[in-house]
DNA sequence: ATATTGTGCATACGCTCCGTATGTCAATTT
DNA sequence: AAATTGACATACGGAGCGTATGCACAATAT
């Protein structure tokens, strides 16, 4: 292997120690993961832990950042192949169910993170996904097809149900069978929003 | 004061206790609030902690079961003078809402409950708020005035719904310009459930 | 090329906190 | 009244976090 600047290796170190947080938050939960544990698996220790991400909470921050970029990217694709603006949203919120039945993302970005790190919305990853849904709201709102609702409050809405059935289906002791019920439910919730005469309803 | 039962003594304590970790884990959060400070604050050790709950999880299983009986209760409340069944789903729904702006409530049952104790549809304190939204589902679909979705599913979407609603508006600059906006939103959400035809729609 | 400075990370230390094991004294039992 | 139970306090050990300090190497200066 050919010798590499500073700033790369900080950026290895930086990347390896997320990793390894990563793995550590998701299987064991953040207050319980050990940062020596933690570090030592990645080869590292304490000390550049906190060189790099000041605090116990500052790795946990990165983590949550890297996850919930793939959490919208995820999103994203799943609603990219819909046949309109509304199939889209109805898509987004079912893979948003989905997304959070993954035991790392429940784990990381829908538990530990709000207890540890506060709000979504003031994260400084921002929360790509919350974004997401936000802007497929906007634009469905600007073609007249839904009800004048306040965006941000939409998407907060719709996020919040989603992620919380989701919890529901993981815990249940059948997931596979409770899953299209919740799936179903969030439809109807949405339909919710749509403008009276908009005949975008389903059938 | 007259003298005392044993058993009497014994749920004094665990009362002091109760409210003891209630005040400190709403204040300091459930993973910073130390059980020495916590205990001595009520005039006694860790000793009795122990003794009566078990551990740190224990009391905290405790507190969460007190507050979220009262939230049920505040709940309930808020829906007993509407109009209709349905009006009473719109005031039940809305204040949770309300009840999630609590900082105690948000803190201890929204944050850090589902985070140290799991999935609140698994808790001891098996989640009264969750048992009456469930309930009047229930008599609404039997009405026919709601579509045929899963009860189970539609209680946890409506309240997951609402509690992440509550957590947008507490941490706005303007909690009381926003909270409106929250209702009207959820309101909306909650049409999605009605039947077609079934006459209940506002206006 | 040698010296110097700065930085990334390791090591060492103190402090706090949790959980358990043990002790103690009052209340109940017989 | 002696014995026993049980509620709670005290004492102990271990683990973890954050900081202060040290070290080695890279980057720059001369």
């Amino acid at each position: 292997m050919a010798a590499k600047r500073r700033s790369e290796m900080m950026e290895e170190t930086r990347a390896k120690l997320i990793a390894a947080g990563r793995k550590a938050f998701a299987e064991q939960g953040f207050a319980a993961a050990s940062m020596d544990e933690l570090t030592a698996g990645a080869g590292l220790t304490r000390g550049a832990l906190y060189h790099n991400f000041g605090d116990k909470k500052g790795l946990l921050a990165a983590v949550v950042a890297q996850v919930d970029g793939e959490m919208a990217a995820r999103a994203q694709a799943a609603a990219a192949d819909a046949g309109s603006l509304w199939e889209g949203l109805l898509a987004e919120g079912s893979a948003y169910i989905n997304l959070a039945l993954d035991p790392e993302i429940q784990r990381i970005v829908l538990l530990d993170g709000p207890a540890f790190l506060g709000d979504p919305s003031q994260w400084p990853s921002q929360n790509a996904c919350l974004a997401a849904t936000r802007q497929k709201i906007g634009q469905l709102q600007a073609e007249g097809l839904l009800k004048p609702v306040d965006v941000e409050a939409a998407a907060r809405l719709i996020n919040g149900a989603a992620l919380n059935a989701a919890l529901w289906v993981a815990a249940s002791d059948a997931p596979q069978t409770i899953l299209p019920k919740a799936v179903a439910a969030l439809t109807c919730l949405l339909s919710g929003f749509l403008a009276e005469g908009s005949g975008s309803e389903p059938e």
